[in-house]
DNA sequence: ACCTGAACACCGTTCAAGT
DNA sequence: ACCTGAACACCGTTCAAGT
């Protein structure tokens, strides 16, 4: 139902716009997943034809750049609100906070870290976000050298999610039996361990078996090994 | 040109299988990338037409599926030849050997890595892949529970990739001034880091930035970290 | 300037039909 | 049993045309 207006004002929805269209992409994402994302329900969403879209983005992977700059952005925002550590011993919890900060917010995008490792071309907010690590590991006193490493051992860590091959969580464990022979025989290792650990995980986030604990566990084994490495390889 | 034969015996062409057609999808993503890879290419490249295909695979999802158990049980068979250690003490090396020789396999399929982080299902191979290093572990003194952290702590690592959000060698770097404003100014901590460590690396893997330097620095930064957990977290 | 309809070249997949 | 042609529902994208 169409509010006609009064007169000579038309506005029968408001005009399109990069902001808008990158913003409707999130929406869509969110709601339906990347598979849902095409450029002709994106223009459903917004109440317009798919062709229209083009006027504003060049083409689909610039929607893609676009979305993840956006949430990159609100990475750098919630980020940016953290205190820089006084102490000069304590790069290491203003890193992690950081890291945590930005695992949040993708957290509310699930979909983000695989448009995010399909990116080719750097997206300015990416470079912000990393260079604000590496000036609280300059100021912890990390030698650049190090400070370089360290973003590489990061990878994808640095931005709070990382990827989960392996879900022991879900295919082996619990009941055993479920493949032509027993799973349980056929890996028995894994299986011993998973049955010890009685990994009982409801939790999954980002889409694999990466829950916030183990996210935790391989963060801090990483920042502890580069914390020892501090004024020298 | 046919061969026509002498009689009664038609053999135009060898016949489908789901073998060949898995063999034939590796080799199109190697040859043409991942994009390369669609129904009617493949079936291109086995000299038949694309709905010939589905008699054997049931859909795309399944070729991706059986491509990665291809790939994995190569990487098994590779890793399979490597030494169990006889030391206690020397799981490090046995792990990093194996972890290390994945690697190579995968750097014959750099387009392997971005399928197997969207399999739904887990591949059998590479639960024996796992299975193999938990046994690895377990035999250099580790408690199912640190094993158990240790495989989330690798996560893609442990089959030798690892993801770069961030290619410090490319965008930054190198000439300032690419962008609207001087890059190197905007982003000061990351181009100091940058023109100190003269990061000139010309071998790109995987299609990240994630050179065997820097892929072994990481490694060994987990391992290393692993190594003091052992027998208790 | 902004938006659209029709059209193009491609997808994955189904299904009835061929041998 | 194995393979195929025609067809369907969907993509991203172009381009001339509308306001």
């Amino acid at each position: 139902m169409q509010v006609a207006g009064s007169g000579t004002e038309t506005q029968p929805r408001l005009p399109l716009s990069r902001e808008r269209v990158l913003a409707a992409a999130i929406k869509v994402a969110d709601e339906g997943g990347l598979e849902a994302l095409t450029m002709r329900r994106l223009a459903d969403e917004l109440g317009a034809e798919a062709m229209s879209l083009y006027y504003h983005v060049a083409k689909k992977e610039d929607v893609l750049d676009g979305v993840i700059d956006v949430i990159v952005t609100e990475i750098n925002n919630v980020v940016g609100q953290i205190d820089v550590p006084a102490r000069e011993g304590s790069w290491k919890s203003a890193v992690r906070q950081r890291i945590l900060a930005a695992r949040q917010v993708l957290l509310r995008h699930p979909w983000a870290p695989r448009v995010l490792e399909t990116r080719t071309t750097m997206s300015m907010a990416v470079l912000r976000y990393h260079d604000e690590l590496v000036r609280l590991m300059r100021q912890g006193g990390f030698s650049n050298d190090v400070a370089h490493h360290a973003l590489h051992a990061l990878g994808s860590r640095a931005l709070g999610f990382s990827q989960e091959l392996f879900d022991p969580g879900d295919s082996a464990g619990a009941d055993p039996g479920t493949g032509p022979q027993d799973l349980a025989s056929q890996f028995p290792h894994l299986a011993g361990m998973l049955e010890e650990v009685a990994h009982d995980d409801p939790d999954s986030t980002l889409g694999w078996c990466d829950d916030q604990t183990e996210f935790e566990f391989g963060l801090d084994l990483i920042l502890d090994g580069l914390d020892r490495l501090r004024d020298g390889p």
